[in-house]
Formats: C-alpha cells, sequence, structure tokens
DNA sequence: AATTCGGGGGT
DNA sequence: ACCCCAGAATT
C-alpha cells in the first residue's frame, strides 16, 4: 500500500537487516547508518545552488539562510544575495540598509546583521578566509553549534556533527528516542553520538548532507515519514516499533500574544509616509508605516493626523490584516490618509511625532527600504489611494472600481 | 532553562 | 489551527 503523503519512488538500493533475537547496541545501530545513508545521498541528492561549488563562503552564507528557513524559500535570495556579494569583502563593506533589503521577506533579520559582522571580523582577524575548525567558525556571530558544524564538515571536509531540526527527528527515530527534541541537552547528547559515526564514515559533509536531506524528504514531520524510500528503514527502531507518529516528542510552546494596531498610509505628492523601527527588538530597523496601538475608527483618525498634518485630511479603510510571527500575533486596522490641501502641510514630523516618519516614493520603499513582509497587505496600496475617486471606491481594503 | 528573534508552506 | 523549517543570541 502507497504511504500516504509519500511518492512512489521505492528506494531499492543497499539495505541492512537485522537479526531481530540479536539487535545492534545503539553505538552499532548509528555506526551501520552511514553506508546506506552515503550511498542513497549520492544517487537521489537534490542539486542546490550553494551545493555546485561548496566554498567556505558559499556554504556560510547558505546556512545562515537555512536557519529555521525552507530550501525552496532560500534559493532565489541566496542567487541575489551571490550575485550582488560575491565574497567576504564585499559582505564585509556593504551598508547595512543594502543588506536589510537584500535579506527583505526572509525573516530574523539578525542573521544578515551578524553576517556583516562576522565578516569583517574575518578580515580582521583571520585574513579574510573562514576559520578552518568548528571551534573557530564557533566565535563568529550567528555560527552557533550546528552552522559551525556545517560549514566544517561540507567546506573544509571534517568530522564535526551538525545536528538542526532535521537530524534530531531522523536520528530520534532510528535510535526510538523519546528524549524532547526541543531540549539543548538531547541536542547535544546527539552530536556526541555522531562524532564517532562522522570520524568512520569517509566523507562527513555528505553524512551530514544526508541526514538532513533523509528529513526533509523522506523521514517527514508529523508522523507522516515515507519509510518505503527510506535507506535506512531496516535499521529504524521507531518504524519496527510502530513509533514513528510518537517520535519525535517535543514540548508543547506557549500561546502567543496579541497585538492590535491601527496602520496610517499617509499619502502626498507621490510619497509616504515611513518611519525606521527601532535598532533592538523586533524587525529591527526596518521600515514601516507610522501607526498607533489598538483599533481606531476612522473619525479618531481623520482627526489626529488633521491635527498631526495641520491640513484638512480624508481618510478611506484599507480593511483589516493579520501577521502571525512565532511569538506574537499582529491585527491589523489601515487607513489611507490624504491630505486635501497642499498648502501650509507640516514637512518635518520629527517635531511633532517620537518615531520621525519621513516622506519617502512609491519607488524608493520598493528599491531602498526594507518592508517586513507583516505590511505587505497596506504596502500594495502605495500609489492606489487617489484624492480625486469618491471613498466608496474602497470598502474592507478591496478595490471596488 | 526560557525567551526572543520572521515568514511561509503543509496538513 | 497547528506543525515545522539545514538555529542563534540574549535573558
Amino acid at each position: 500500500m502507497k504511504e500516504e503523503g509519500c511518492t512512489e519512488n521505492l528506494y531499492g538500493g543497499l539495505q541492512v537487516y537485522e537479526d531481530a533475537a540479536r539487535p545492534f547496541s545503539r553505538e552499532e545501530r548509528l555506526r551501520k547508518i552511514a553506508g546506506p545513508l552515503l550511498h542513497w545521498f549520492r544517487a537521489s541528492a537534490r542539486v542546490l545552488p550553494w551545493r555546485t561549488d561548496p566554498t567556505p563562503y558559499h556554504v556560510w552564507v547558505s546556512e545562515i539562510m537555512l536557519q529555521q528557513t525552507r530550501v525552496e524559500a532560500v534559493k532565489p535570495y541566496y542567487s541575489r544575495f551571490m550575485e550582488r556579494l560575491p565574497g567576504i569583502r564585499e559582505l564585509a563593506e556593504a551598508q547595512e540598509e543594502e543588506l536589510l533589503k537584500l535579506w527583505e521577506g526572509l525573516g530574523y533579520y539578525s542573521r544578515v546583521r551578524n553576517m556583516k559582522k562576522a565578516a569583517e571580523q574575518v578580515l580582521e582577524n583571520w585574513g579574510g578566509e573562514l576559520p578552518g575548525s568548528a571551534a573557530g567558525l564557533q566565535k563568529l556571530p550567528g555560527i552557533g553549534s550546528y552552522t559551525a558544524g556545517a560549514i566544517a564538515s561540507i567546506a573544509f571536509g571534517l568530522p564535526e556533527p551538525a545536528v538542526d531540526g532535521n537530524v534530531l527527528r531522523v536520528i530520534s527515530r532510528i535510535t526510538a528516542s523519546r528524549a524532547d527534541i526541543g531540549e539543548a541537552s538531547t541536542k547535544k547528547a546527539m552530536e556526541q553520538e555522531l562524532r564517532p559515526v562522522l570520524e568512520n564514515c569517509g566523507q562527513p559533509g555528505d553524512l551530514n548532507q544526508a541526514l538532513m536531506e533523509l528529513g526533509a524528504t523522506v523521514c517527514l514531520p508529523n508522523g507522516a515519514p515515507c519509510c518505503d524510500s527510506c535507506p535506512v528503514s531496516g535499521l529504524c527502531l521507531a518504524k519496527r516499533q510502530n513509533l514513528t507518529e510518537e517520535i519525535p516528542v517535543k514540548a508543547p510552546k506557549k500561546p502567543r500574544k496579541i497585538e492590535e494596531k491601527t496602520i496610517f498610509l499617509v499619502e502626498w505628492d507621490g510619497a509616504v509616509l515611513v518611519q525606521k523601527r527601532p535598532e533592538k527588538g523586533l524587525l529591527a530597523s526596518l521600515y514601516e508605516f507610522p501607526w498607533k496601538a489598538g483599533k481606531m475608527t476612522d473619525k479618531d483618525t481623520k482627526e489626529q493626523w488633521q491635527a498631526i498634518l495641520g491640513v484638512p485630511v480624508s481618510v478611506n479603510p484599507l480593511g483589516e490584516a493579520k501577521h502571525i510571527f512565532t511569538h506574537i500575533e499582529w491585527r491589523m486596522t489601515g487607513y489611507a490618509v490624504v491630505p486635501e490641501s497642499a498648502d501650509h502641510i507640516r514637512p518635518e514630523l520629527g517635531e511633532v511625532l517620537p518615531e520621525a516618519p519621513f516622506w519617502a516614493s512609491e519607488s524608493e520603499v520598493r528599491e531602498r527600504y526594507s518592508v517586513p513582509s507583516a505590511l505587505r497587505t497596506y504596502a500594495k496600496w502605495i500609489g492606489k489611494v487617489k484624492k480625486d475617486k469618491p471613498r466608496s471606491c474602497y470598502s474592507a481594503g478591496k478595490q471596488l472600481l
């Protein structure tokens, strides 16, 4: 019977079985997965942009982008990034604003800020080349135990573990471990267990990638593995004991905080008001539209902006939007605000608003300023709000004409 | 040991 | 809704 949600490419290569009467020890089991996994990986590895020429820089950039991010999402970002910043020096010398624009939409923006810092340190302390050891790599900002192991093994051929979410799931299932994969101690123990396996496999970079590739394409999460396609199913204790639904074990996460906000798209003469977010915290240093906590009415909005700008304004509703972060949920209400008169408009808003919003053209917002995806629903209205249209043109964020 | 960092796709 | 993702830094 075909496994639900799986493709039908059954694995027909090298497979290892064990005598049920004399099961392998935990150590033996892990040692024996290397051969089949390497064989499988060479035959079926996905072709990925960062695999064609795995220099330390290429592997580094790809691994940072891939942190908590799917391969498919990374591909276009990686290509554009490499085109613009082909080496460590270019990265170190790039402006933060341009880096954030290259990262726009990818999320976890401290990743790219840390990468610039690390590039500066590499020029300063390592002669412009990434350190060739896991310990040296891990001293750099943004490189933790996983990424250090990934670069060390893939780019330098060193037998270092690279334990990510995929590997935690794959190894937990193969060994039928019920240890909570959310615990740091579980990850640490797994890294130590994998060391001798990597030291004896001959191709540590490929084995690390094979473990991840297996997790991403075959040993899928949420109790939906494709065991018929798995090169190590004969060695997998979770499969034999029918525990693939139960393993891996992970503690539940706490609920999100809900924040209500009202977003203002203030447009005048082909420009829109934007402001820079604080340098620390959520979406640090990205650009946003002026906003206020809570859900405001159009009447409140009109009064507020007439007071701020010093001229009469018209207000059109842009509808509601929701954006879900890992730990916060924004529930937004948007309004387009358009001054009725171009005369006597207050040009410098830093005097009246602490966030100091400024006027930016539509093309500047598109090409220069990094705006978080959370605001995409409202950003797409830039340049489409015409004050000569009657307000009935807009209803619940949808253009009726 | 917990919390804080984004965003998107699959179920 | 809830899950997860080639995690790391900070508290």
